[in-house]
RNA sequence: GCCGCAUUCGUCUAGAGGCCUAGGACACCGCCCUCUCAAGGCGGAGAUCACCGGUUCGAAUCCGGUAUGCGGUACCA
């Protein structure tokens, strides 16, 4: 048997880290058990649902990687597989079909109570201490009375009669699971009033009719599931294996909320992490590979990912950790490669700069080129570039007087060291402008005069740069180049002008 | 309230009765490397395996109970 799992978001938000997680789970079970991945779009929620949520979460799924083999047609291209549509809003007559069945079986009934009386039912109950449940008004009505309450104009919601007994299923992480109907709440309501189908029953339907094997969704989904079990078979279909997935968390260890936790996915990818990094926390948020090894590639946890060694303990989505993973992917990446994904944080920081009102100089591909080895190691995030690199394409840098003079040093030093500085470098950079020229000549002056070579660096690296933490020296100088060295050295040294004569 | 699920270092996890004086990773601390920052290397600290009882020669691992947390309990998904 071929098996066949689904994503099915909802477009009430853009794509959260937890359906993420839940999509990237089913992609990777699909893959490695050579099955298929369905996208499906649950939109009956028509109050909250949009097109825009609907691209976001399409376009990030895609980003990610995780792709789909059947689904809606999307950016103009055609729907694809035979068990379309794949959006829920264009299924409507199928949820009709379905109801209508359960209706003739008398396993569903048109419920015709208000929402003042179900209120009012709710309270009660609430008052006994007794869980709210539907307590079945209208479960028994004759042909007769249901046509006194059409006549008043009532519009009927349609409940499917959840029977009595227990539910048992085999939840592929959890194991078995057991729960008693009556746990249920009463029957429930499938269609509205308005005659908009809900979320069990379409959700039931839907995996029905496209022939779903293995339903692999949050564990919010635990206790419902009997629900969706008992609709399975009334409809008389094949009931679908459960894998129930842990919770992704907020650090107070409630159901992760974007109130809490950064949740949209698009959030992340903007600030640069890297899919390849997003790709590989997700999987290892409840799930482990059981080696040591927790760096893998999307191909590489389709090779391994196995639901059996999925987690049933809630996990706690930790920054810090996807951060160090977005390091090493970053640091992985080919030259060409992560200079195409860096060009629009940096193309983002120079219109930023130019925004204040600063020259910005357009880097040229060699600017690029020179810039990698030296940033590489250091970004945490590609939007770091910016803060890393800045300096060398903005013309302009805020330059701090008392960053300026290293910590053992007074203003006059530095303004001399500076001046000296500023002349090797001319005389250098007349011959051949390379870090190896300029090393040996500067750590000469340092020797000559008694300083440390690290002070002396790093008065040159404030001047040149305005930070004291900034790639290697000497290869920031010659990126940099050799006219606008000089421009920051003099800059540096104007700005401790006066202090010469005081010291 | 009722039902369900969960509970190993701060965090993610390894662990399927003896290999566990509980392993790895992130974060943290220290040292090394070093022109700063990173990266990297080495080391450290950090878990009475929620608690109580049982089964067993032996339990983090099996069973029961308790506690705590979370989830569900809608004409939301």
């Amino acid at each position: 048997m071929t098996t066949r799992c689904r994503i099915a978001p909802s477009p009430t938000g853009p794509l959260h880290i937890g359906n993420a997680r839940t999509a990237l789970f089913n992609y990777l079970f699909a893959r490695r058990t050579g099955g298929t991945f369905v996208l499906r779009i649950e939109d009956t929620d028509v109050a909250r649902s949009t097109l825009e949520y609907e691209r976001d979460i399409l376009d990030n799924l895609h980003w990610l990687g995780i792709t789909w083999d059947e689904g809606p047609e999307v950016a103009g291209l055609p729907a694809r597989g035979p068990y379309g549509p794949y959006r829920q809003m264009e299924r409507l007559p199928r949820y009709a079909e379905a109801a209508e069945r359960l209706l003739s079986q008398g396993r569903a009934y048109p419920c015709y109570c208000t929402p003042e009386e179900l209120a009012a039912d709710r309270a009660a109950q609430e008052a006994a201490h007794r869980p709210p449940h539907y307590v079945g008004r209208c479960a028994a009505l004759s042909a007769e009375q249901r046509r006194a309450r059409e006549a008043e104009g009532r519009r009927p919601a349609i409940r499917f009669r959840v029977g009595q007994g227990s539910v048992v299923f085999d939840d592929i992480v959890r194991g078995r699971v057991e729960i008693e109907t009556s746990a249920l709440g009463g029957d429930l309501v499938i269609v509205r009033s308005d005659g908009l189908p809900l979320y069990h029953f379409t959700v039931v339907v839907d995996d029905a009719a496209m022939a779903i094997t293995h339903v692999i969704r949050g564990e919010d989904h635990l206790s419902n599931t009997p629900k969706h079990i008992l609709l399975f078979r009334a409809l008389d279909a094949d009931v679908p294996a459960f894998a129930h997935l842990p919770l992704l968390l907020n650090p107070d260890r409630t159901k992760v909320s974007k109130r809490k936790t950064q949740t949209a996915v698009a959030d992340y990818r903007a600030q640069g992490f890297i899919a390849e990094a997003m790709v590989n926390y997700l999987a290892l948020l409840g799930w482990s590979s059981g080696t040591e090894e927790e760096i893998f590639s999307l191909e590489q946890l389709a090779e391994r990912f196995d639901l059996a060694r999925v987690q049933s303990a809630g996990a706690i989505f930790d920054r810090e950790r996807l951060e160090w993973l977005n390091g090493q992917w970053i640091r992985r990446l080919s030259d060409a490669d992560l200079l195409g994904r860096l060009a629009p944080f940096l193309q983002a920081e120079l219109e930023a700069r130019r925004a204040e009102g600063r020259t910005v100089r357009q880097p040229s591909e060699e600017d690029l080129a020179a810039l990698l080895p030296l940033v590489r190691e250091r970004l945490p995030r590609l939007e770091a570039i910016g803060e890393l690199a800045g300096f060398i394409f903005v013309e302009e840098i805020d330059l701090e007087r008392d960053l300026l003079v290293p910590k053992r040093w007074d203003a006059a030093t530095t303004r001399e060291a500076l001046l000296a500085v500023r002349r090797i470098v001319a005389d250098v950079g007349a011959v051949s402008y390379e870090a190896d020229e300029l090393e040996p000549a500067l750590r000469a002056l340092a020797e000559e005069r008694g300083w440390k070579a690290g002070d002396l660096f790093m008065a040159i690296r404030v001047a040149v740069t305005g930070r004291t933490a900034a790639p290697p020296l000497f290869d920031t100088l010659v990126a940099l180049g050799y006219e606008r060295t000089l421009v920051r050295l003099d800059a540096a040294v104007d700005l401790l002008a006066g202090a010469g004569a005081s010291a």
